[in-house]
DNA sequence: GTGGTCTAGACCACT
DNA sequence: GTGGTCTAGACCACC
């Protein structure tokens, strides 16, 4: 769970991406439990209640599902991790290609910085 | 200039970013002047204040230089067009390479999926 | 035994509920033994503490006795499912003329809609 | 905003409902500025967390439009009142009828108690 | 002053 | 111990 207190992008968000984003590497799979809020809260050394509050956003947007007193599961549906997976990645290209559009720079231009970076292992920034 | 008022990032980053954005894309060239805050401001629906506080960080990163009465210009450096220009491509590439990474999804399909979304106009997702 | 786990009122209490309603249906009837709470947590798929806590309720409210050793049992008096079905019916037919009240309906327009659903099989919203 | 602070019901869901019956009831039109959290807090005896949860609550809901620094307002859509109004009045009827049909209570006997407390006053229970 | 996030700590219902 | 709600009080960005 990597967290940044210093982006402004709220922590408890920033929570929700990396449950998605295990779902998506499959190191959490349907049906899984999650580490009580207490727990997590204590991992992440983060205010319980900033846990809660990520794990309350992720059982609205359909991600878990709570049980009282037992505590929080991915839910158990096997379309969820395509689902999340691909939108994920749709929203990252999207984004990406709006950035460099914003920059003027063109497909092919775009295409070919991609590459180059994909693969001269330039891994740090 | 595109703000996004819930964007947790703050808006006066958010117009700096999109200054140099306007740079990259050669709207705007060194030299040029900008609006003054009371005009910005006005334009952009935002706290005089705000533009005030992005013009600050334009000057602190050596973006731009006041003339006293006479107002806000883009920095007279031939270089800086493609500094910004290069260095904001950097950024956005990496950042989407990460997340990509952080999906779980390999070089080849990342190079896959940005060339669908760029070449077939699905502008909305 | 219809419980809804996300409902904020207490489990017990809608246990509780749920026995006058049975006997209100004529499905319990005084003088019946209800199932041990052993057997009801089984049934109910709730802890037993749960059960014992919901017993203990309608025992306080004169709705059952205990016989040691041999269960618990509705109060065998002939008035008691009349008493509870009115009364129960009275707080609902209260209860959704407040709410309806609430929502600024008047008694008219609350009547037809009520006709409305109850003769259409709208069963689900 | 009428609270009840024995209800198993959370407060911040109890005043999203308040605001639903404001509406409902033209007090609130759409557009118009809700309370500050702080102000409302206030006036509610309330902790403004509590507020700013039930705010939150409202404009995942789509019901309410939020402006960084300018305050709350109900969302400026025509269709809103009328919309929440028969939602509102639609779960009600429902939950009667199925708290009617949990007691036992025919169709005939349904609309015969409602009639008779409808018009015959009593307005306390 | 206004909304938004976070921390800290308490109480409750249920397992 | 687990989730859920609530209080109290702090800090931030923006108006």
């Amino acid at each position: 769970m990597q967290l940044d207190f210093n982006n402004p992008k709220p922590i408890y968000l920033q929570m929700v991406d990396e449950v998605k984003k295990s779902l998506a590497r499959g190191e959490l799979k349907p049906g899984d439990k999650i580490p009580s809020h207490k727990e997590q809260a204590h991992l992440s050394k983060v205010n319980p209640n900033t846990v809660q509050r990520a794990y309350q956003e992720m059982e609205r947007e359909g991600l878990t599902e709570t049980l009282r007193g037992q505590g929080t599961f991915i839910k158990n549906d096997p379309e969820l991790l395509v689902h999340i997976r691909s939108e994920m990645a749709q929203t990252a290209v999207q984004q990406f290609i709006e950035e460099m559009n914003g920059l003027g720079i063109n497909p092919a231009e775009t295409e070919r910085l991609l590459s180059e970076h994909l693969y001269n292992g330039k891994k740090e920034v």
